[in-house]
DNA sequence: GTAGAGACTTAGAATTCGATAC
DNA sequence: GTATCGAATTCTAAGTCTCTAC
């Protein structure tokens, strides 16, 4: 606990030793705060004690999405095959559909029957009376156009640069805020634009309009004492908060799902990373319980109860596959996915023997972002049994399973058991993977493999990249290119070492040095490529951040780094070092998980 | 105890950036 | 200088979990 508070700390004082580097930025009132800041550390604990997240927030407001232009004149919308001029409203939600035309999206039956409906309510009546048949409208030239534009866009070369720097100076403007004195990045100041509803999987409301949101659907949140954000000229906001209890600093309710959306700071920030960094700690809490709870509910697989050997056994998939919980969703709202608690019937069979191996369970079913789990895992005897009652009669309440973790551990939830699972395996897989003998590219290849491990049980996937075949090529090719280039060095430095055998003189002594460099330097160009292509093959299907960003304990991976002597760089981009900061300046050669 | 709102984290896809080869 | 392609960043959907009102 001292470690905890004492590392807390550091976080804060590291905190405003960054004001010295902001002050570029910000100026010297900034940095004298910030040191006030580092002195005062009573206040610190005030505010963690009274249950606020803030002292003082100020900030600009968000950034809305730009007004839309009416398409040209010579760009025609077609009904029938006739060319027809579209009312302002009707047009904009067509180019949103035109944008997609490329994409599988619009040849799905829910998403032009979503588009259509919605379209036609944005629709004048005489549109309305015309246009009945998404068949017969033609959005062809639209779409030609929108491509021909961002074609045109990439070659202007000289106005793209005014671009990022108008994007630099809205950044500068609107990407940052002011939280108890600290200057810290915004993660998304920019409001939603307009456009069509993407679900993932088969949800049943894409295609759906997101309508455009004005400073009279934003909630505002700031401090009272701070200059408030001002709405748009000849607007306002639809309220302006000051509640300290929460970290986001604009919110406002979008209209698909009618969920309220936030913005909020950077991963990067303060109030992210303790949070970040606490997260971490629940999980090394657990490693040091998770013998007594596993004990626990093996036990209870045997409990007369079956509300308690359900949750038994609810809990061993979690812990043992690194489930997610499963909350119950409302049924028609959104795609049919499930997790452990909300698994049916269908997503199970038993087996009492499967390929040699006893008592194995075999799950199929859409998890989050509808992305398949498909796994045959050999159980203990009393699960399988346990198991057949579980998926027949029970759909178990995720808020009932926690009440229970609470018990078991303080702060302990479903969620808790992947990342301890997830940091516990990439450290295992760490140290079983990294050989002394291999040089600094071969290392990263392990420690990849090690993520990978992490990434298959959390079940991180993603589609094939769409240039992958591609790509593999032309790495390949340029490993034969290498191997080529080999050959002729090597061939080169034994006809040198055979010229130098003959002249003995100084002159070809130094050609076979020169000689051998070259091969040796080639060799190492050589099998960089080889790991990277091994890398890329391996990665194909796996989606490697997710896991590495929200699960994995940096600690353990900076304290790898230090241990093989690799640069933390090489491991983690600036984004992530920046995220990670917190560990990367804390975590030392012996950390232990 | 339960439903729903609210706040926050986790997630893969889409887009943009920037290094490299020519 | 430009084209290409992989990496980095942005975007926003989709989860988890807590709290509150009944």
């Amino acid at each position: 606990m001292v470690s905890c508070q004492l590392a807390l700390q550091y976080v804060h004082i590291r905190q405003c030793l960054l004001v010295v580097d902001r002050v570029m930025f910000f100026g010297t009132f900034q940095l004298l705060f910030g040191w006030v800041f580092l002195l005062n550390s009573r206040w610190e604990e005030e505010r963690y004690t009274d249950g606020s997240k803030w002292r003082f927030l100020e900030h600009k407001g968000p950034v809305f999405a730009p007004p839309y232009e009416p398409l040209p004149n010579h760009v025609k919308f077609y009904y029938d095959g006739k060319a027809m001029k579209l009312s302002p409203e009707a047009e904009e939600v067509a180019t949103f559909f035109a944008k997609m035309l490329d994409h599988e999206y619009t040849t799905k039956d829910i998403f032009r029957k979503n588009f259509f409906k919605d379209w036609r309510k944005e629709m004048t009546t005489e549109e309305k009376a015309k246009l009945t048949d998404l068949k017969k409208c033609n959005f062809t030239e639209m779409s030609e156009y929108f491509k021909a534009q961002s074609e045109a866009r990439k070659a202007m070369t000289k106005e793209e640069k005014q671009v990022s720097k108008e994007n630099e100076r809205i950044l500068q403007e609107y990407g940052f805020c002011i939280m108890d004195n600290h200057r810290e990045r915004i993660a998304n100041f920019r409001i939603e634009p307009p456009g069509l509803f993407r679900g993932r999987g088969d949800h049943p409301k894409m295609g759906m309009l997101k309508r455009r949101i004005r400073p009279e659907d934003i909630i505002v949140n700031c401090s009272k004492d701070s200059k408030h954000p001002e709405p748009p000229p000849g607007r306002k906001w639809k309220e302006v908060r000051h509640d300290n209890k929460v970290t986001w600093l604009v919110s406002w309710t979008e209209n698909i799902q009618g969920s309220i959306k936030y913005i909020m700071l950077n991963p990067s920030s303060r109030i992210k990373g303790e949070k970040d960094w606490q997260k971490y700690e629940t999980a090394r809490r657990l490693k040091k319980c998770v013998d007594r709870i596993r004990n626990q509910y093996r036990e209870d697989w045997k409990s007369k109860e079956m509300r308690i050997r359900q949750r038994a056994v609810a809990l061993y998939f979690i812990d043992k596959l690194a489930l997610r919980a499963g909350n119950e969703k409302e049924e028609g709202e959104t795609a049919d996915t499930v997790g452990c608690c909300s698994l049916r019937v269908e997503h199970i069979k038993l087996y009492p023997e499967n390929d040699g191996q006893e008592y194995v369970v075999e799950f199929d079913f859409l998890g989050k972002d509808s992305i398949r789990y498909y796994n045959k895992v050999p159980v203990e005897k009393r699960v399988r049994t346990k198991a057949a009652f579980f998926i027949y009669l029970f759909i178990f309440c995720t808020s009932i399973l926690n009440k229970h973790l609470q018990e078991l551990m303080d702060g302990l939830t479903a969620k808790v058991f992947r990342t301890y699972n997830a940091s516990i395996t990439l450290q295992q897989q760490l140290k079983e993977l990294t050989n002394v003998e291999e040089n600094i590219p071969a290392k990263i290849l392990s420690y990849n493999r090690a993520n990978r491990a992490v990434a298959i049980l959390c079940n991180h996937q993603r589609a094939p990249p769409k240039t992958f075949e591609k790509s593999m090529q032309n790495l390949q090719a340029k490993i034969d290119a290498k191997r080529d280039q080999l050959s002729d060095a090597k061939r080169e430095l034994k006809s040198a070492k055979a010229d130098a055998k003959v002249r003995k003189d100084e002159k070809s002594k130094k050609t076979v040095e020169t000689k051998k460099k070259a091969v040796q330097r080639i060799e190492e160009q050589l099998m960089k490529l080889e790991v990277q292509a091994t890398d890329r093959e391996e990665n194909k299907q796996i989606a490697l951040g997710t896991s590495k960003l929200n699960y994995l304990d940096p600690r353990i991976s900076v304290a790898w780094c230090k241990k093989w002597g690799i640069p933390v760089e090489k491991i983690y981009n600036k984004t992530q070092r920046e995220k990670f900061a917190w560990a990367i300046d804390m975590a030392d050669e012996d950390f232990e998980f």
